[in-house]
DNA sequence: GCCAGACGATAACATTTGTTATCAAATGAA
DNA sequence: TTCATTTGATAACAAATGTTATCGTCTGGC
């Protein structure tokens, strides 16, 4: 599973071992709950095979903020790094392999990495790079229209319209399932 | 204007005055544009007094996207970081007093900074709540109404509604200045 | 194979939001 | 002051979107 990255990492044979060894793996069904809403997060996982969504409960809506496919790394981020009770779920959507890793061992690794100036650099570029990612998804809401939101996540996302239920991508676009249904079938016809 | 950070920073007398050498002040009307739009960001200032806003153009409208007010740090923040051609204006809404520094001079403080492991850490912590703040606001664009978010404004961040013309607000919120007066009407008319 | 539940399309209607136009008040520059 | 510009409220209408309900299909488990 790792051993395509090991290329990227300047680490000595033993601390990539040592760091190998830190994850568990585990295969999982459809709609397992990874985190509950609540819980404070002490395992981020790494998806192997499968895709995971991460929602939240308002006013008795599911609400879906993200999805994550293959090679991709999920946790409650605020919950799972300042320890505070998560606000949304975590949940697989199709049958998945995953490894999980502890908190307490990707402090250990983090901690250590922060005196690796290339990759301390590389941690502080993936935090931008997040961040860049958030404001490029407010932006959408601001200036696009639904129907526009949705045609740019088949051109940029298109895992996401090719493998999750239609209903959970309404709420990532702010929009009913009924009218993204209406959106689906206007975009056929005008083709 | 920056003696009142000094205490919270961990530097010699020596460093701290040669990173507030590289500071100027300058004096600016309302209106006045620090950053155009495709221009690539050399400047980050940081606030005395005044405010600032950033926003870009879309289909012809005028679109904003964020908001800045004393002690606050401001750039086109992906421009500034990665030289790219920034997507974004950058004005200020009142009379302003500002300090920018010189992006060589940015690179040289952090250089500097990520060697201290306490200044590292805030660095970082830093970045991770920029896209906390972020991930909030965007939560809100898929849970709640334009007039619920107009209200969650007014709790959390008053001096936006306070300072600000309502027509920047409104693109602020996703909808039309039109729909944002019919907002506050209803508020008025329901207290 | 059978059945319950999940998923998605559609219609009818209600509500929200945008658009355009007009007017009034506030503001700033000469 | 005076006048143009900016700002914001409101009305009337159009368009977008939500809600509820119904139906058909598909799928997974037994």
């Amino acid at each position: 599973m790792f051993n395509q990255f090991r290329s990227k990492f300047p680490l000595s044979e033993e601390k990539w071992n040592q760091y190998m060894g830190y994850f568990n793996r585990i295969e999982v069904p459809a709609k397992t709950t990874l985190l509950e809403e609540g819980e404070i997060s002490k395992k981020l996982f790494v998806i192997e095979k499968g895709c995971i969504r991460v929602w939240f409960n308002h006013n008795g809506k599911d609400l879906t903020s993200q999805f994550f496919f293959e090679n991709q790394s999920v946790a409650s981020i605020e919950s799972f790094m300042k320890k505070f009770p998560s606000p949304v779920f975590v949940e697989t959507i199709e049958p998945s392999v995953l490894w999980w890793i502890h908190k307490n061992d990707v402090d250990t690794i983090i901690e250590e990495i922060k005196e690796i100036p290339e990759l301390r650099d590389r941690l502080i570029d993936m935090l931008f790079q997040r961040t860049f990612d958030y404001m490029k998804h407010f932006f959408s809401f601001i200036k696009d229209s639904p129907a526009q939101r949705y045609q740019s996540l088949i051109e940029e996302k298109p895992q996401i319209v090719q493998r999750v239920p239609q209903h959970y991508i309404a709420s990532y676009l702010g929009v009913s399932t009924v009218h993204l249904s209406r959106i689906k079938s206007k975009l056929l016809r005008e083709k």
